[in-house]
DNA sequence: TTCCCTGCTGCGAATATTCTCAATAAAGGA
DNA sequence: TCCTTTATTGAGAATATTCGCAGCAGGGAA
């Protein structure tokens, strides 16, 4: 489980630069333990400063995800949601139909996930992505 | 692997009008057999008629994938690519760095994905859903 | 076949996200 | 500490997607 600090040195150690902008944004995703979008993020930032850019968080938080650092989800209704592999690797089933998110952990699906990771050779760590589905009440509601 | 009239068939027993424009989308992502954006989808339906707005396609397309009858899948571009479930359940890896997506069929994955089924009870037919993370060569090029 | 109800469409506005580019400032070297 | 290089930022435009609403039309009822 990684502190903030952790993250801005990886960050520091890929070359690049650390800016006030981006530690307050790291701060934040990394200490809030869950979900959050990019403008709950700017919100945040405002609280402490005013010289803060919405194009600069979309920017920050891309490079997290880019790097390894943060999963970016798409709740599916042009919602994008973001959050640190701080607490831990997990998949989101997200409703087609109603749009409810639940939330699996590490332990539920390790053995999936090591398999996709396995056959395909693919750094996905911190597992976390989202899987659209239908849930157990629409199912059950409106049968095929 | 349904054929168009099966979609239509679909919505209709599902309640919903089959107007032209319906008909004429599900047509063409059904018979394209790749991934295509909502723009492309426009740009096909506009070769038939000039009868169609872009909100109508959006529509239509969420519509399929509210019903299992298609898959939107995000490409973490701002971009967002949809599909029938025709040619077959399968997953995307989209690589963070390079943004290269490689595809990877049910037979390979079966395994895994009967496993998160079988644990959530979430109806996810046809699988069709996108992993980011770090393609091999991205991987190779920039180790951790 | 005609009528009517209500779901669907087109249009334009709203929203979320990305892009462009000039100005600024982080970080390493002198 | 000061200088230099160049990555990063902010502002606003561009793009992708969704929303709201008034008018239209699919399809069941008569």
């Amino acid at each position: 489980m990684p502190h903030c600090h952790t993250y801005l040195k990886k960050l520091r150690d890929h070359g690049y630069r650390i800016t006030p902008q981006r530690e307050m944004i790291v701060q934040i995703i990394a200490h809030c333990g869950r979900h959050m979008s990019a403008e709950e993020v700017m919100e945040k930032v405002r609280e402490k400063t005013s010289s803060i850019n919405i194009a600069t968080v979309y920017r920050t938080l891309d490079l997290l995800v880019e790097n390894g650092l943060a999963s970016r989800f798409d709740l599916g209704n042009g919602k994008t949601a973001y959050a640190t592999g701080e607490h831990g690797p997990h998949i989101h089933l997200v409703c087609k139909h109603c749009g409810s998110v639940t939330e699996i952990t590490e332990s539920d699906i390790s053995a999936s996930l090591d398999k996709i990771e396995d056959l395909y050779d693919f750094d996905c760590r911190p597992y976390h992505f989202s899987v659209h589905g239908l849930c157990r009440d629409c199912r059950d509601a409106n049968p095929d």
